[in-house]
DNA sequence: GCATGTGAAAATCTTCACAGCA
DNA sequence: TGCTGTGAAGATTTTCACATGC
């Protein structure tokens, strides 16, 4: 299987099993099996053997299971969280502040290097050792080595974040404006719509 | 196609077009096509009929497109948001606090009416509206009428969490805590988990 | 002409089932 | 025996293409 193109759900699940791998080698295992792993996140067996075969041999052991610690590295291979990534932040308001303090970056490799505001009241204010700078300073991204970002500024303010962060050459966007933003082909944008994903809670709810 | 079943790929695209819907009614239109919502949203114009149909009769007019109004309000009808809906947020950290202050729930007719903390810090602290109570409280859910719940708590009392929001009544949760929650299959989970989202975008980036 | 609504085809993704190995 | 790795089958989702209606 391994020279296929790797279908995009098998790597929206990578982190998923990293996140029940790291999890498991806290409670002290060595070693995990398909069925082990599947139990543990909810999905299906199979699929979880079928995606790592895309891959070519992830170097499980029959009868005994996947060494965690190998499967962790070769995860982090894939998904090139092996360097740590900068990423900056544009727009500081509750959610932004929010992910400015979530711990839960640090894990995957990602620093948030830099914070941008438009707001005269916010600039220059210093959070977690990153001083709030100035929108116009997003053009000196490319020169910090900085190619994410993480959008969590109002909706109408969205593509023209999106427009600023592609001229500083980022290359991914990871977007909390509930708002779609094009980009050229080169750069990928993932969106999460708080309010939307909740929206289709009831929908799966029988009576009211 | 009336009477098939509804693909879940169906439901998660129906409030983004219920976003995009609103977005055009702002700007004045009354009407919408289908290859105009779809550039609007960055998604195909068949889709976009294709899902409408599964509904039967959306009202389109050949040659004009979907009356916008008409359109959210089925939508609306078939998401069941045509009701108030009452949610409730258990842990009030950095990422409930901006929940709490989010905007966004209420364009889909989401009222958090209630936020649960452990800490006795936090706990009768008021919060727009909202006194934060001891979570011990959540058995007081049923009687409230409130079954949603945003779940904000670190990953080791998701579990936990989960558990006491099932047996207080509630029937859909959203989790932001990095981790699998098992739950009886009448009760609905959407789990988000922010880092991951950004953890799959380097994997997109080509060099480094 | 322009746009809907939908069968049918194509593409994608998931699950099964089993050969092969420790 | 227990578990991996994977072709093949099955299920789901997307896209095409066009008949039909304004």
């Amino acid at each position: 299987m391994r020279y296929h193109k790797i279908p995009d759900e098998t790597i929206r699940r990578l982190p998923i099993y990293r996140r029940g791998l790291l999890f498991l080698s806290e409670q002290g295992q060595q070693n995990v099996s398909s069925r082990n792993l599947a139990g543990c996140l909810g999905i299906n067996p199979s699929q979880i053997r079928k995606d790592f075969s895309y891959f070519g041999d992830f170097g499980g052991t029959p009868g005994v299971g996947y060494n965690i610690q190998k499967l962790i590295k070769q995860i982090n291979k894939i998904l090139k969280l092996n360097v740590v990534r900068r990423a900056a932040l544009v727009g500081v308001g509750n959610l932004g502040l929010a992910i400015l303090a979530y711990p839960g970056f640090g894990i995957y490799g990602f620093d948030i290097a830099a914070a941008f505001d438009i707001s005269p009241k916010k600039i220059g204010r210093k959070m977690k050792n990153i001083t709030i700078e100035d929108v116009s300073n997003l053009r000196t991204l490319k020169k910090r080595k900085i190619n994410l970002a993480i959008i969590t500024v109002p909706r109408d303010a969205a593509q023209q974040t999106a427009d600023a962060l592609v001229k500083a050459g980022v290359r991914g966007i990871l977007n909390f404006s509930p708002h779609h933003i094009t980009v050229p082909k080169k750069v990928k944008v993932i969106t999460i719509d708080i309010a939307m994903d909740l929206a289709r809670l009831p929908y799966y709810i029988p009576a009211g």
